[in-house]
DNA sequence: GTTACTGCAAACTTTTTGCACGACA
DNA sequence: TGTCGTGCAAAAAGTTTGCAGTAAC
């Protein structure tokens, strides 16, 4: 239920490229970082990234994994989950795509693109701005959060 | 440009029955707080929204503006706002809506509710859990952000 | 009259920053 | 070889919590 190797295999391409474009060093650190990022589904938080680069990179220090997760997104290669409250959680796949948050244990998960064609740009959003992507939030209880709740009814 | 003041009423009206209904008091500070984040359509942050509620109530202090926030939150009267890094945003509008996002700047901006039926869950959301509502983020530059970009090229 | 809420202060967590050394291009 | 990036340490920012007094119901 991990992500593909293949498909890891293609964000690490595209962020070590956006990396090396954008006129920036990939150093060892900054390759283990994508590499973590890319090959979670979970959107996890910087802690838990540094937890997982540290198995491979035990010298690594939490400053630069903040350090790097800024550089990614500043360069927009990756987003920081914009979908639940406390420390920040980082979404490794660059390619577009929505999300599934569970509103009661914050549980986000990558949705495929849907037809977003379906939702056009409105009299208000052409007032405010242009728009140039529309992300789209499934919000609701995921299955282990139902079951936890049915059987303690 | 600011909220009318029939649907800050509104708001306000249906914030305190919120907590009234759950059994909370609604307390002079609490309703001061609701009427803050219910009158103003920036999404603030906290240090915003204390700064505001102080005019009316100079001895309000900090901590409950955090605590009624967080309790207002808890109950689903109103909600963070989820498009932006930095420190937590409100959006006080109870009613269900969507949001423009500046990529830029930060600026948010409430959308009237689109026709989400033309967003079905898919088998994806299937799998995951049940959805109960879904949020559209219209992403973008805002007019102003724009302007600037333009007028410095 | 109870009990929940508030303000104050302190603590805690998360994130950022300055600096000197080391490594990438 | 020059410059960018890293690790360390300290600081800053944002948020939460314990406690005693106060106010809502």
């Amino acid at each position: 239920m991990s992500v593909p190797a293949e498909e890891i295999e293609r964000r690490v391409q595209a962020l070590s490229a956006g990396i090396q474009d954008a006129g920036l060093r990939l150093t060892h650190q900054r390759l283990e970082i994508v590499r973590e990022v890319a090959g979670s589904k979970t959107h996890p938080d910087v802690e838990t990234l540094y937890r997982g680069v540290r198995k491979r990179m035990p010298t690594v220090s939490l400053d630069t994994v903040y350090r790097t997760l800024s550089v990614l997104t500043e360069r927009g290669l990756i987003e920081r989950v914009t979908a639940t409250a406390g420390p920040a959680r980082y979404d490794g796949n660059p390619f577009p795509h929505h999300h599934f948050v569970c509103t009661r244990c914050g549980l986000v998960r990558d949705i495929d693109d849907a037809n977003t064609d379906a939702i056009p740009p409105t009299k208000q959003t052409d007032s405010l701005g242009e728009v140039e992507s529309i992300q789209i939030q499934y919000r609701g209880v995921c299955a282990a959060c139902r079951q936890a709740a049915t059987s303690s009814n």
